[in-house]
DNA sequence: CAAATATACTTAACACTGTTAATAATTTTA
DNA sequence: TAAAATTATTAACAGTGTTAAGTATATTTG
């Protein structure tokens, strides 16, 4: 190994390092409560020391953000050998709210907060946000392949897919952000409220089946 | 009137005076970057003079956000007139989405935020969240009316008002957050995008009316 | 091998943030 | 008018993201 390729393997350690501390941080003790200078007390650093490694927090909620990107993308892949394409679609939003359930950091990370979206609009500007893109082209794939068995005809795939998406980040996210909690006319009860998703979902679904 | 009401009086003249400096600055500079010694510099007081009328920074968002619930509320007390309870639905929907488009800061305040509802979490505990309680009622009454008139059959109306909830915020708060922005697979021009909420939404329409 | 250079890291500091305690000014009550 | 209560302020604490300047340490060069 050349001496420029132990550099680079040197920094891309560091860079996980600081990562990992703050991945560790967002989810133990939130997302609002991690500052710079806690995630460099857990890596042992000046907290300064990470401005060599990240440009600024934004550039760390966004790597953090990249990563959740692609454990979702993994969890979905494999979803995607499903055959009959509506199974597949109902498999593929189980696994995407099941995601948020799991995840409650990486998806507020990717899905709820502002932040790394701007990264990304202001860091290049014509770039955009591939690794959502990646997943979100798996459900355009399946909704496709759905209308190949007799489903959803005559609609538009892009806007069809989008309002699934909607649909299941909607739910997701009133979940997620508490609001559901605090409605007196659901008023369930701590199982209940675990059974939401799934009850929702599942009219969802039948919703989709009815439209074929 | 006594002294003691006008002491009342001076105290809630205090305390809109701030929240509407408050509102100026959450709409103008945004949401994260309003802190308390604006909001002061904005009424010409002292920073700390705000702890007199409001508990902490918290408080101050939540009653800015209850300020949006009675907004939104009076939007949707004039639509609960129209005769037709689907086309009723659908003019609910139609106001919950140009609400989130015209008035993005009290949206991200009342849904995508975590702040308010913790608030409620914490102040209290037996609390619930009436003002949101009052808006969600009227669209389980629309559902159910919808039912009188044949759609939704033998549906779970909570579970229903739920998804259709779901569905819209869904929508919102992908537009607001900026992530359909980012999407290449959308890859919608300015004009586009604009015109997304509307092309889901009567997607979403037509769904519920296939399941009459 | 020694000097020069580049790399990795740290300390000190700036301009902020929310919030509290102690203090001053004002108004109301007795 | 004196006492009490209300209203507002200043000073301060502990924290934030971030930058500039300085210091070791390692690497390259003469």
């Amino acid at each position: 190994m050349s001496v420029q390729e132990k550099k680079l393997k040197h920094k891309e350690d560091s860079r996980s390092k600081i990562l990992a501390a703050a991945k560790k941080l967002f989810v133990e003790e939130g997302i609002e409560a991690t500052s710079i200078r806690k995630i460099a007390k857990e890596v042992d650093i000046s907290p300064t020391t990470i401005y060599l490694y990240y440009k600024d927090k934004r550039d760390i909620v966004y790597a953090l953000h990249l990563e959740g990107c692609s454990l979702l993308r993994t969890r979905m892949e494999v979803l995607m050998h499903v055959d009959h394409a509506f199974e597949r679609l109902k498999a593929i939003g189980k696994a995407y709210l099941s995601f948020a359930v799991t995840e409650p950091g990486y998806y507020e990370l990717m899905f709820m907060m502002k932040e790394p979206m701007q990264f990304l609009d202001d860091h290049g500007g014509e770039d955009y946000w591939e690794e959502g893109d990646r997943v979100f082209e798996m459900l355009i794939a399946t909704i496709k392949d759905c209308q190949q068995e007799g489903f959803f005809k005559g609609m538009d795939v892009q806007t069809l897919s989008l309002q699934a998406w909607s649909t299941v980040h909607g739910m997701a996210s009133l979940f997620l952000s508490g609001h559901l909690k605090q409605l007196n006319n659901l008023l369930f009860s701590e199982a209940l409220e675990a059974e939401f998703l799934e009850r929702t979902f599942q009219l969802y679904v039948s919703m989709l089946e009815r439209i074929k």
